[in-house]
RNA sequence: GCCCUCGUAGUUCAAUGGAUAGAACAGAACUCUUCUAAGGUUUUGAUGUAGGUUCGAUUCCUACCGAGGGCACCA
């Protein structure tokens, strides 16, 4: 039983005590007050008790404190009735102590639980498509996802982490159309490097859309050609369609390396096609889907949402049939005790009819699914679109941002290899933290000057933080001062410790609303409470006799950062 | 038109129905002879509007105003 349900329970014996009911027990809280004053826990019991009590809340809160003081346990020093009716819990230092050791003892571990111990967890983001360009969005995406799927293996799951490209579909036939239009430059464009395929690729998807758009004869021609690319019945187009495929998927491995995301599979479209059309017979056989205007389509409104095509009328099956088919292969393949699909939130209402679907079909499958939306990357001027091309690809942000990196570090004293290593972290963190610092779901309006902060709130301060300590504890060693948590528990215990002590729990919170933003909060809180205690001590001190604790203070803290960034995704560099 | 999100300092974001609504950036003033100033200290400044539920509302409900997204063969 830990700190919060032994007060829990001496808080429901006092409620007892004062003449109610065990089933009549309000529903309080225990939570750690906004303001460390408060105290370290704060219950709203005695507010609640006022009404069935006929009471003033202050009266109830005193009398419970009364009998609290007589039943109270060590880790506890002092209960006190505050405000309107709040019961304040203050721990004892000796409880953070033992607390801090904990973490000095598990090290790595420390903040890891076993919530989900032997389940398997299928967990589906990034999702580029081949034939367009990797974007800022699917580094959104990447980010929430990994942070997500490492926060959830630290609740002792196993991680199933895997991709889905639409490597079938309009998109692929509107490029494949702008590229049979310049035909000629084909051969031309192959001797160039993989880089500049690529980008030849992309301004034909959008060449294609454009196309597609405007001019209605192009339009009927991309339908015909999607049909074409469907069917494999073009052996000049199959291959363009390989040479088109394959390079982008080179691309997406070098990016998802940058990023330190490794995927177990990589889902295709066009590997689900047929798992799609059963579960569409399946469909249309139990009349969960019908036959509409040559069509398969699913009548939403039937349930609150709104119809969608599963399968068009020229037999091709939409997107919507693909992840039908998708959701019921991954149960095949991975047998998983819950599945969680992150995509844009533009996707949201789209999902719960998939959702409604997979629930007719496969009541299990979606009862372990869940689907996460997380919000847009718009400009201040508008949304990015990668059919009309106004769009910041992945990696250009990556490399821009590493550049000013590099610029900042230009004067300092470190080789160029070192240079090239810490920039290369520091400006994934920083993006990283820049997506992860807010609730997955809200957009982030990009403004490239504003969004990606290196001082404050940001990845580099978080890991600056990290490198100081670090730097603290390597003074230490070489001075033969040890961390000992032994040599100061009378004095009086700071921010520091207290936060610390609180790692588990966030990491918990974030694992189950599978919001990662609760830890990268966390983690800022901390780096400045321990910027602030950096700035206020001298650690590492032969004359002081305070020295050890607060070598330990740092390593503890030194551990409890890394573990939060890891994470988070978020690698630290050794020095910067 | 219907449905879903969301409106918080000048800006970008927080706040499991709780106490004095937190940060960061920008602005103002300090701070490197001390373990890395990508740091620290101080300071100015906010809940769209109108009701309702509640001991207590940024949070829940209703209406309005405003923004974004989704609504039949894109993904």
């Amino acid at each position: 039983m830990n700190i919060k349900e032994q007060i829990t329970d001496l808080i429901k014996k006092a409620v007892i005590d004062l003449g109610i009911s065990e089933v009549d027990i309000p529903a309080f809280t225990l939570e750690h007050p906004d303001e460390m004053s408060h105290g370290d826990f704060a219950t709203n019991v005695a507010l609640m008790l006022s009404k069935p009590l006929k009471k003033s809340p202050v009266q109830i809160a005193k009398e419970i404190v009364e009998i609290l003081n007589k039943n109270k346990i060590s880790e506890v020093d002092k209960i006190e009735m505050a405000g309107p009716g709040f019961i304040n819990f203050y721990l004892s230092p000796s409880y953070f102590m033992g607390e801090v050791k904990k973490i000095l003892n598990k090290k790595e571990l420390y903040g890891q639980n076993d919530i989900l111990k032997k389940q398997k967890t299928i967990i589906e983001y990034t999702d580029p498509n081949p034939f367009k360009e990797f974007h800022i969005g699917h580094l959104m995406s990447n980010s929430i996802g990994e942070a997500v799927s490492r926060i959830i293996e630290a609740f002792g799951s196993k991680i199933i982490r895997v991709s889905y490209g639409g490597d079938v579909g309009l998109h692929v036939a509107k490029s494949i159309y702008a590229v049979l239009e310049q035909e000629s430059r084909i051969s031309e464009v192959k001797k160039n490097s993989p880089k500049e395929q690529l980008t030849f690729w992309a301004k034909s998807y959008v060449e294609g859309s454009t196309a597609y758009e405007n001019n209605p004869e192009a339009k009927a021609e991309i339908d015909t050609l999607n049909k074409v690319i469907f069917d494999k019945s073009d052996e000049h187009i199959n291959k363009l369609y390989e040479w088109g495929r394959e390079i982008s998927i080179e691309h997406f491995q070098e990016v998802f390396k940058r990023l330190g995301t490794h995927f177990a599979h990589n889902f295709w479209e066009s590997e689900v096609i047929t798992d799609a059309l059963k579960a569409v017979d399946e469909g249309l056989q139990k009349n969960i889907l019908e036959k509409s205007q040559g069509a398969v389509i699913f009548k939403g409104e039937n349930y609150g949402l709104h119809t969608r095509v599963f399968v068009n009328s020229k037999g091709v099956p939409t997107y919507e049939a693909k992840e039908l088919g998708l959701g019921v292969k991954k149960m095949e393949l991975y047998d998983f005790d819950s599945s969680i699909v992150i995509t844009g939130n533009e996707q949201d209402d789209y999902f719960k009819v998939l959702l409604t679907v997979i629930g007719l079909l496969r009541p299990k499958v979606k009862d372990k699914t869940v689907h996460i939306g997380h919000g847009m990357l718009r400009f201040a001027t508008g949304k990015m679109s990668s059919r009309k091309g106004n769009i910041i690809t992945g990696i250009s942000l990556l490399d821009q941002v590493k550049e000013i990196i590099l610029e900042k570090m230009k004067d300092r004293d470190f080789t160029s290899e070192e240079k090239e290593l810490m920039a290369e972290m520091i400006s994934v963190g920083a993006i990283k933290y820049s997506v992860l610092k807010q609730v997955a779901g809200s957009d982030i309006i990009f403004d490239f000057d504003k969004s990606l902060s290196f001082e404050g709130d940001s990845g580099p301060y978080l890991q600056y933080a990290c490198v100081r300590a670090k730097s603290i504890l390597e003074k230490a060693e070489k001075e033969g001062i040890k961390a000992n948590m032994n040599s100061e528990q009378k004095a009086e215990v700071g921010e520091l410790p207290k936060l610390l002590i609180r790692f588990p729990e966030i990491v918990e919170r974030a694992g189950k609303e599978y919001a990662p933003h609760y830890l990268a909060i966390y983690l800022t809180e901390l780096a400045s409470a321990f910027s602030s205690f950096y700035a206020q001590e001298i650690v590492v001190d032969k004359n002081d006799p305070k020295s050890p604790y607060k070598v330990a203070l740092t390593q503890a803290f030194s551990i409890v950062m890394k573990n939060g960034l890891n994470l988070l995704g978020i690698k630290v560099p050794e020095k910067m």
